[in-house]
DNA sequence: ATACATGCAAACACTTTGCAGCACA
DNA sequence: TGTGCTGCAAAGTGTTTGCATGTAT
């Protein structure tokens, strides 16, 4: 009787899990699955990607690391753990950061969500980023 | 000389076109590129999947369909014009507009974009629709 | 007539999955 | 010592592209 709800039946420290975590957090810039293999393959050369895919889906699910979801583009991580906003670079398809205080009155705006039950928001910024737009000059 | 700077180079009113055209107007609920193909075989049995997404670029382009892109899904594409906001259900996928006053003070909001040069913006708000709430059981 | 557009199939980018064997707890 | 995890390969989505042919202008 009652022997502890079995939640997350998913708990085993790996190798390959521990190197995705720590190449997450080396990598500042947003990293895809495919940067973070590559890291991880430095070290460790014969992990496959599907481990990488998978490892990072079960660090965001425990909230170690941050899935950021990107229209049309891979899917980036990152450490960083307060909830920010992101813009996208059309040129060069890179994300970056935006400084700007989290909406936490966003939700007062909506004035008809039609029954969605609203759970998080996300905003995405695009345009050009500063490298690109020299390059492009202007 | 000066013979009107070459712009647009394509603007042909081919059969398909006009089609996939008439099919994102009739299709209400932000048809992904394969509805608009269903919709537009029923007339043109032989149009290709190529052709569809050719044209869905190029009417996105000139501004007559609006697309939206989707974090983790097909694009999706739209009629109305006005700039607006849009929620994805996490059950059954499906996207749906949000009733919320466009944010254009929202840039004013940045604090820092690094130099990013922002076009544009976009809010998607995640969460469970009304549908997949009743069959969720609450 | 001629260049843009089409249709087909193959290629592409990203991610997931089935399965046999392996290793962490 | 069992079951969660790994590696591999194959399959799955969604989209783009090369090329020969067709067609709107």
């Amino acid at each position: 009787m009652a022997t502890q709800t079995a939640e997350r039946a998913t708990t085993r420290n790996t190798i390959q899990r521990a190197l995705v975590l720590e190449a997450v957090r080396s990598l500042h810039n947003h990293p895809t699955s495919a940067d973070v293999y590559e890291v991880v393959r430095e070290k460790h050369p014969n992990i496959s990607r599907a481990t990488v895919y998978r490892n990072l889906g079960v660090l965001a699910n425990r909230g170690e690391v941050l899935r950021v979801e990107v229209p049309n583009g891979a899917d980036r991580y990152d450490f960083l753990n307060r909830p920010h906003y992101h813009a996208k670079c059309r040129v060069c398809g890179g994300v970056f950061d935006v400084d700007m205080p989290y909406q936490s009155d966003i939700l007062a705006k909506v004035s008809d969500a039609h029954g969605f039950a609203i759970e998080e928001h996300e905003i995405i910024f695009n345009g050009v980023c500063s490298e690109c737009r020299k390059a492009e000059g202007r």
